[in-house]
DNA sequence: TATTGTTATACTCTATAACTATA
DNA sequence: TATAGTTATAGAGTATAACAATA
């Protein structure tokens, strides 16, 4: 009865991917965002005008999620809720002049934590890891830019 | 201001390892565990009679969190609380006979889910995956099979 | 009647702090 | 006084369901 065998692929991607995404908030949380706000401020920035609805069918989520979310957005003033003329019922979603100067921060906050994460890494090695998710990914069906995170997720422990 | 970047490597280490976490949670839920479980079951089986205090110190999480996920575990005669003769204020935890049993059956599943996820890898690029996977582990000083889930992660968006 | 967004509510997970028993 | 464990409580995050406004 071998116990102790050495974790696999599939373990240290949970692993590494959640140390990877603990990292990135502690890291924005200093320009006052989390990764939900990022994620969606993204989305925005992307389709500008997008409605909730749209939104919570990308994310998987629930539209009254995106109410929350959309919600803390606005109050903060990065977020729009400009009425659409034409069908009064939904709204277009678009990104002040503040969470465009936000985003630039975010792209460097971002860069310089896959720096650090890469840090081990050579050039070669960066990029044969980066093909190697990509081709996962495209085979699992997930969508690119879009983390599964938003979706429920039954425990947050150690897979 | 070119936005539409491709996701770098931080992202998708982000991406898939949240991918193969939920992937891993929901093929386990059959055995009626879920990760948090699985951690400490693995935890337990490799050193027998630990206290309580050691697993929450190991984790990194509070003690109290550590009942709960060993009442529960209890419950579901999973795991014994012996009392320590030499000094009555804590407990060693070990497996019962049906946990072992299960942890043969969870070794298949991580098996066969790792299978699934490395599909679009030939051997020689999943050693490869391997092997940067384990540098950067390395590098980030992640305690190998300690899965960071446990500790407090401020949202579960996207990077 | 169908759709967009909102509110109210409840449930889960987790940490904090106070507490018990033992040393 | 210090340590292992427990309980009580509160907060965050999220889903469900009922609701209002518009179509």
């Amino acid at each position: 009865m071998s116990t102790h065998r050495p974790p696999g692929a599939a373990f240290l991607l949970a692993q590494v991917g959640a140390h990877a995404a603990a990292r990135f908030a502690a890291r924005i949380s200093e320009l006052g965002v989390d990764p939900p706000d990022v994620g969606l401020l993204r989305m925005i920035a992307g389709q500008p005008g997008r409605s909730q609805q749209s939104l919570a069918e990308q994310l998987g989520v629930v539209p009254s999620r995106v109410v929350v979310l959309v919600d803390g957005l606005q109050r903060r003033g990065l977020v729009e809720r400009r009425r659409n003329p034409q069908d009064r019922r939904n709204y277009e979603l678009h990104l002040t002049a503040e969470a465009d100067r936000l985003m630039t921060r975010i792209r460097e906050v971002a860069a310089s934590h896959e720096d650090e994460l890469c840090a081990g890494l050579d050039d070669d090695q960066r990029a044969q890891l980066t093909g190697l998710l990509e081709t996962i990914a495209a085979r699992q069906g997930l969508t690119p830019g879009v983390h599964p995170g938003y979706r429920r997720m039954p425990g947050q422990g150690p897979p």
